[in-house]
DNA sequence: CAGTGAGCGAGCTTCCGCTTGACTT
């Protein structure tokens, strides 16, 4: 009796689905796409309705095969790819590859989860393969390919250096990298704001203290400086309600103190009004990729490549004891807070049973998809399959960070069933002449999903109300009570410059652009990182200089499309080429004729480098030892120039100021294979060469200099200039300062975040901190 | 962990998105 087969992408789904349909079906995964548009050409016709040539991906042949066979001695075929637009073009792949013969066999069906009830579901309404649906794919695909594969080489040829290894440019990437160097631009730009804020503290008849905050005068509210415009960009009318909006701005400590004075000298201050409001703070929604990344990233410090790798053996199965291989959550690469029915019930009863009624709803929170975005929904939110398998339950078949994350998964997924936290909020206003004051108090009435998850706050965000902020606020307050005035003090204040993106940051902000997949978050990163576009220190992300100049030069030639707004117009096409109102030639013609005339204006902007012999033009050739630049008339013209050669030519030689001591002419700073070192400018008649010293006489014979050295794996230390003779080394920067500890003659300057910049003796360890860390004011 | 600067050479790189192992650097 011939199966039945069932084709899914994901090896893992395809093992759970075969349990749910048991032994009269065959379950089999592609993992992932088996067909691509060739790697060495862009394999599109452009001038022929755009026709892709697909070609088997490379490693991928066996699993084609496997299928194959397969399909020849099923009785039927159901393709159950994922249910969004890259799962249809891969159940289009699969029906390629099947023998015709066999076509009448082939049904798509749709797993909206992988549970009993939806496979079962699933498989009751087989349909045919959307064809517009696998049209729009292609069409995303073959966009994605000739920005590619067109803009970069036009890097390749207007960026000519040797550092430029393998340049490229993307609708995801290039983007990305936009907003970094934006970002970078507006932090050197910011120019930090003083201002000032005046905080008081009333006494009650009962001695209570009440702390506020000066919020107006007259009417004309107190406030901090908002981001500024630059002042060309202001309309004439927004100029005009600054003008009569009643606010301002306090912006030195003489108007504070003169503000000071005047409330010094008023007399009776009384509480014109307390509002009370009671206020409710909803659970975080479960977790979908994004957020999971960034929550990890901010509570258990993993990169979002960790992260993933992490929640994928979670996802692919834990051998828990007797009970074997466990998958212990649902699928990590999704973009839908959907839950499943059944989860949410047994969450309701798990709730129930150990936190107590009072923590559960009456109705069970709905997440789902958000209107206008680009969630596809094919998978669930990310959460435990079963809550039968606690943290603690688990905790002894998994290493730490899987742990850790699982952790982080389940509480997030519980809260986000949990009822919301509840606070009184109350604001009292003081008046005493033409002074108002307020203060804020917040108090928690029921803790509510807080009880099992507290989303991490944003550290560097600065509140407006923090001086003013008071938990507790005395009871018992009335209108029209008389306040004394305790003490009245101003608070010196400064604008801080946006904070740089993090890796989680950068990808929230993506996503909420509609750029880049779950699937593909953590590589975004990493791509401008390989391409030596930016650079991640201490979590942060840094535009290179190279960076800059790439972002520079893609932005002046393609603003269309290296544009923050680019992707989403064009989901909107992909969209319309889904739902048959649009053709797929027709969303690539609107694209590409403009595209490509842009293109040609663009190549002809390229600056030529002019061949000195022939008038031709000079080009980049790959030799034996890397890349050079060569006449384009060769072997007619032989003329040859190193990128070394070129890049000196560009650049303004750095004279040191002093002279050569063997000949008298101007030296400079030259780099070698091992850094910098001084040399004569009349190089090659005059060798004479010089090392960068410290100006720090040789602890150790007291006769040579130190040099900063680098060794050949490229590690910087620091050596004596008379070496052989002197073997002394230190691996950190030494210091003329003595150890006052063990008597040591120097000590090394070393670094670290906690402590700042430091000295430690490198005989006793003994310890003298230089400057303290920066302090959060 | 101790040296330093040229020139040789003639055809390579690249996209985004969907999935996991097989590699011995």
């Amino acid at each position: 009796m011939a199966k039945k087969l069932v084709i899914v992408e994901s090896p893992s789904k395809a093992k759970t689905i075969n349990k749910y349909l048991g032994k009269d079906y065959v379950v089999e995964a592609t993992i992932g796409h088996i067909k691509n548009l060739p790697k060495s050409k862009l394999g599109i016709d452009v001038d022929n309705g755009f026709v892709p040539q697909f070609v088997t991906i490379r490693g991928k042949g066996d699993t084609v095969k496997k299928i194959k066979d397969l399909a020849n001695k099923s009785s039927h075929i159901f393709i159950a790819t994922d249910p969004d637009r890259e799962g249809e073009a891969i159940a289009q792949d699969i029906a390629d590859v099947i023998d015709e013969k066999h076509s009448e066999k082939i049904s798509r069906v749709l797993f909206n989860e992988i549970t009993k009830n939806g496979v079962k579901r699933g498989m009751d309404e087989p349909r045919p393969i959307n064809t517009d649906l696998v049209a729009s794919q292609r069409a995303r695909r073959v966009m994605d390919r000739i920005i590619g594969y067109k803009i970069s080489p036009f890097l390749w040829r207007s960026v000519v250096s040797e550092a430029a290894n393998s340049l490229s440019a993307g609708r995801v990437q290039s983007v990305a990298l936009r907003l970094i160097c934006e970002r970078d631009a507006e932090i050197d730009a910011f120019i930090e704001q003083e201002y000032w804020s005046v905080g008081s503290i009333f006494l009650t008849d009962k001695k209570e203290e009440i702390h506020t905050k000066l919020h107006s005068i007259d009417g004309v509210q107190i406030k901090t400086p908002t981001k500024e415009k630059k002042s060309d960009e202001k309309t004439e009318s927004e100029t005009a309600a600054v003008k009569h909006s009643k606010s301002m701005i306090i912006q030195n400590s003489k108007n504070a103190d003169d503000i000071i004075a005047r409330i010094k000298k008023v007399k009776d201050f009384e509480i014109s009004n307390i509002a009370r409001k009671h206020t409710k703070r909803n659970a975080p929604p479960p977790f979908i990729t994004s957020t999971m990344q960034a929550e990890a990233s901010k509570m258990l410090r993993m990169r979002a490549k960790q992260t993933m790798m992490y929640a994928q053996r979670l996802y692919e199965g834990v051998t828990l004891g007797n009970e074997g291989l466990v998958g212990l959550i649902t699928y990590m690469r999704t973009d839908s807070t959907r839950l499943s029915d059944d989860i949410c019930k047994e969450a309701s009863d798990f709730l129930k049973n150990t936190y107590g009624l009072q923590y559960a709803p009456d109705t069970i929170p709905l997440y789902g998809k958000k209107k206008g975005s680009n969630v596809q929904d094919a998978h669930e939110a990310i959460r435990p399959t079963s809550l039968k398998y606690t943290p603690e339950y688990v905790k002894p078949y998994l290493d730490d960070h899987s742990f850790k994350l699982y952790s982080l998964i389940w509480k997030r997924f519980l809260a986000s069933q949990m009822k919301p936290a509840e606070f009184e909020t109350t604001v009292v206003e003081i008046t005493g002449d033409e002074f108002l004051f307020k203060a804020y108090g917040q108090v928690l009435l029921f803790d509510g999903y807080t009880k099992l998850y507290v989303e991490q706050e944003e550290s560097t965000k600065e509140d407006d109300r923090e001086e003013a902020k008071n938990d507790k606020i005395p009871a018992g307050l009335n209108k029209h009570d008389q306040l004394k005035l305790k003490v009245v003090t101003p608070h010196q204040h400064f604008t801080k410059p946006p904070g740089r993106y993090t890796e989680s940051s950068l990808i929230k902000e993506l996503e909420s652009l509609g750029i880049g997949r779950p699937s593909t978050y953590s590589m975004i990163v990493s791509t401008i990182v390989d391409r030596k576009y930016v650079e991640s220190r201490e979590r942060k992300i840094y535009a290179t200089e190279l960076g800059k100049k790439i972002n520079a030069i893609l932005i002046e030639n393609f603003p269309g499309i290296i544009d923050t707004g680019f992707t989403a117009r064009m989901e909107l096409e992909l969209d319309q080429i889904a739902q048959g109102e649009y053709t797929y030639s027709g969303v690539l013609n609107d694209f590409y004729n403009p595209f490509s005339s842009a293109l040609s204006v663009v190549e002809d902007k390229i600056e030529k480098i002019i061949c000195e012999l022939c008038g031709g033009e000079m080009v980049i050739r790959y030799g034996r030892f890397g890349k050079f630049l060569s006449c384009n008339n060769y072997p007619e013209c032989k003329n040859i120039k190193s990128l070394r050669e070129l890049a000196a030519a560009n650049q303004e030689p750095e004279y040191t100021g002093d002279t050569c001591e063997k000949c008298g002419s101007r030296t400079l700073f030259r780099n070698g294979r091992f850094g910098k070192f001084i040399g004569c400018e009349k190089y090659p008649e005059c060798d004479f060469i010089k090392n960068i010293t410290l100006n720090i006489s040789c602890p150790k014979c007291k006769d040579g200099e130190v040099l900063e050295r680098r060794s050949k794996r490229g590690k910087i230390f620091y050596g004596c200039s008379r070496y052989p003779d002197c073997d002394f080394v230190a691996w950190n920067k030494p210091t003329m300062t003595k150890c006052i500890a063990c008597g040591s003659p120097y000590m090394e300057e070393k670094y670290s975040k906690k402590k700042g910049k430091y000295l430690q003796c490198p005989s006793c360890k003994e310890e003298v901190i230089l400057d303290s860390p920066e302090e959060e004011s």
